[in-house]
DNA sequence: AGGCAGTTTAGAATAATTTTAAATTATTTC
DNA sequence: GAAATAATTTAAAATTATTCTAAACTGCCT
């Protein structure tokens, strides 16, 4: 009864010293099944709920906070004070409609940055984020 | 007794349709005698309290919020989930320093934008925000 | 199978912000 | 200028998002 995929998530997990739990294993299927999604710990407590998987919610935090502790996932905040994880962790930027909430990736390519100043004194630019904002 | 610099504010304020209020007054004139500041709600309370003027938590957030929605102050969201306020309400960036939690204005003529992609089906572009994350 | 360390859980705790309803204060009217 | 009116302020409760706690559970190693 074990797919495929759930091997390659059960392998994730262990690459990066988390042990595959059922929990584990569960969340990882719903994130990283699909190319690139934005989820909230709300939004995916919903779909956890839809799939009849008992999961409490402190579960959901503590394994967001991990797979985005160990680079499987990338924390994005926005307007409204919740925190959004996008499974997509190449550096890239990000449509924002702040009717629905909707995020839409940008490949960092399709956004040329030219010009940009200079760190302040002895600091270093660790990354750039650009958030287009929709009307 | 009425400086300057508080009549204009009273005059601000007006202007805005809000009425000038003692507490309103004593705000503007924390906010808006410096040219570019970035508060929280918190860090705001604590100066209102080093000045001894006596006022609730909740009026510095009904404030914020209305000088924000006048245009009088340009909200911006960051990695910890609390909201910051900007004098500055041109278009700007920011280089922002995750450890400290600093905000440095950056003019948006600073910034060279190349080839911004489309806006999705019958969205328009409302603002482009970036943020130059330190190390 | 047994034991240990790592996980999960429900529920309490915390933090930021908003709401409520009563008290206060700025404006308007006389 | 004082009374009436409507907006504002306030303390406290409520709400929302998230983290913590300590007990129960489960994966893993032998």
């Amino acid at each position: 009864m074990t797919t495929v995929s759930e091997n390659d998530h059960i392998n994730l997990l262990r690459q990066h010293d988390l042990r595959p739990t059922r929990q584990r294993i569960a969340l990882a299927g719903l994130l990283f099944n699909a190319p690139c999604r934005h989820v909230t710990a709300e939004t995916l407590r919903a779909e956890v709920a839809a799939q009849g998987i008992p999961m409490s919610l402190a579960t959901i935090y503590n394994t967001l906070n991990q797979f985005s502790r160990v680079g499987l996932l990338h924390e994005i905040n926005l307007d409204d004070n919740v925190r959004y994880f996008d499974t997509n962790t190449d550096h890239h930027h990000h449509f924002f409609d702040p009717k629905t909430n909707d995020l839409i990736d940008i490949p960092a390519g399709a956004i040329g940055l030219r010009s940009l100043p200079e760190a302040p004194d002895g600091r270093s630019v660790e990354r750039v984020d650009v958030v287009i904002r929709l009307a």
